[in-house]
DNA sequence: CTTTTGTCTAGACACTGTTTAGATTGCGTG
DNA sequence: CACGCAATCTAAACAGTGTCTAGACAAAAG
């Protein structure tokens, strides 16, 4: 569809070109449709190209995965606008919980630990600028300072607002949030209006 | 290590012998260091074999991942013997969560839809059947009925209740829940006194 | 114009899951 | 007991995969 036309030896962009062709698989096909060869094809390119400028299938990867967090963050953050307390929480774990379900594949690939350099600082940044939001939101509502970059000695309340929202996420992908309609196809309001059901449990 | 021996052609008890073969190799290096043919060469037997078994990779993972739900299914009916409420909630999350940590390669196994077959009936009853503490949990803390076999149209409080075990697990196995030692290892009695701190925020 | 540097290709390697046809065995039946 | 059938497993092949090593090509630097 894309694919990415060559008219000289070498192509340009093809860093770019290659990020492009995998977000396109795996929106298409899922993460388990993905190959690195199928990315080199779409882009135009040989199957050992790729290597030259991510060194391995896990680099190519982690670029998707650190964009997807880059889109999640802002989801998020466009969501907590004019919001505070529960009602922000909630908002928040929403907008987390749609996008697991429209952007199955991408969501799918930010939890394959096997696929992608979870210790890679650029990805590390994306996953903790995305999370900002919700550390302002668990702030706001309890008392609660935002949390190191380092991710680590998490605030056990900040914790508490970020696991519904990744489980729900989590259940919603596979199928377990009731809101699949007999097309098998996802009825994307039951979904909300259960999930907003959930969170008024959760976070009164 | 456990090359189960071959003295006849036939094997004899192939088909659990794949599935133990199966399990250990998880155990050892995870899902994504399992492959078909390691399972079929510790079983010592042809690439081919599996197949007349199972029918694919994904039936013997099924089975694999049927087994694990029961496996955590018999942890958490343990856990909630003589609780209730909240209690019973915060004991069983925190085995939820103890299982993820502990048998981490089962664990993502169970989440991996693209290499088990969700639609199977067996494995189906058995998640419905591992979750049944919970929904129990959620019932006696709230006025909630048992959820239905088929898991649909589930109750949001029962829900509420997953969500939370099932988000928490995955920040676990992904080492987000702090509790990560210089060694690299996981301080089990860290995390878990941080995940008390995040239950006792969740259900007070 | 030449050299160097960055890109990309061609081909191979060691794997993978699955399929095919055929060899081997155990078991129920005559 | 012997026979044939059905179940079980093997051997070999197929179309893929990610990655590695040479070398071909082109653009930028001297």
């Amino acid at each position: 569809m894309t694919k990415t036309k060559r008219d000289s030896y070498h192509h340009g962009d093809l860093r770019s070109a290659l990020i492009s062709a995998a977000e396109e698989i795996i929106a298409a096909e899922g993460v388990e449709g993905f190959t690195l060869r199928k990315a080199a094809r779409k882009a135009g390119v040989s199957p050992g190209a790729p290597t030259h400028h991510f060194g391995s299938m896990a680099g190519l990867l982690t670029q998707v995965a650190r964009r997807s967090y880059e889109a999640l963050g802002k989801q998020l953050a466009g969501a907590a606008e004019g919001l505070e307390g529960n009602a922000a929480l909630r908002a928040l774990t929403a907008v987390y919980v749609r996008f697991a379900r429209d952007y199955t594949g991408r969501f799918r690939l930010m939890g394959r630990t096997d696929l992608i350099e979870l210790e890679d600082d650029d990805l590390r940044a994306a996953v903790y600028r995305a999370m900002r939001p919700l550390a302002a939101a668990a702030a706001g509502t309890r008392g609660l300072g935002v949390p190191t970059p380092e991710f680590e000695r998490l605030d056990p309340r900040l914790i508490a607002a970020i696991a519904p929202a990744h489980g729900l996420a989590h259940l919603a992908t596979e199928g377990r949030l009731a809101a699949t309609m007999r097309s098998g196809e996802v009825d994307a309001q039951a979904q909300d209006a259960l999930v907003d059901e959930v969170l008024r449990a959760l976070w009164p």
